[in-house]
DNA sequence: GCCAACGTTGGC
DNA sequence: GCCAACGTTGGC
């Protein structure tokens, strides 16, 4: 099993949004890393720490669980959609995404600045500066040191 | 709202 | 294939 963490902005989807939902395609994704991820390396069964950004208290919300492997994300088909794009097709779709299932959400964020403070979570991608990338690998050790946080 | 860091685009 | 211009991310 593997470990991941997928950053979304809480205005938009947020961990309280999956836990109604259920379950949900993680759409939207229009970078190559990252839908690369999802397209050859997220399995289903990997755990998911949910990150909240661009809010007032970024950090990990809570727990998902990959429940649905690749296939075509169906927002870059749809001419309405923000994430709409026209270069992509359905014989040839460009985007991928996998769907993920509402496992925990923690009684409080593990905020980024604990993460920074923390000593064996320094190799984390999210601690360093400019890091962008919106889904990224998560060693055990450091996904098990992040539940000891929360 | 600022801005550093990074990714993508497109002219050449 | 280079690289300047532009767009986006995301913490602060």
């Amino acid at each position: 099993m593997n470990y991941w963490l997928m950053k979304s902005e809480p205005d938009v989807f947020s961990i309280d949004i999956l836990k109604t939902k259920k379950k949900s395609g993680w759409d939207g994704v229009r970078n190559y890393q990252a839908r690369n991820f999802m397209r050859d390396d997220m399995k289903k069964g990997d755990m998911v720490l949910f990150y909240h950004s661009s809010c007032e208290v970024p950090g990990v919300a809570g727990l998902a669980q990959v429940s649905k492997e690749s296939h075509p994300d169906p927002t870059q088909f749809d001419p309405k959609s923000d994430y709409y794009d026209p270069k992509a097709t359905k014989e040839n779709p460009r985007w991928f995404m996998v769907e993920v299932e509402f496992v925990e959400k923690f009684n409080s964020v593990v905020t980024l600045h604990t993460i920074k403070s923390i000593k064996s979570l320094e190799n984390m991608p999210l601690v360093k500066k400019g890091s962008r990338l919106s889904i990224n690998p998560v060693s055990e050790k450091e996904y098990k040191t992040i539940l000891g946080l929360k």
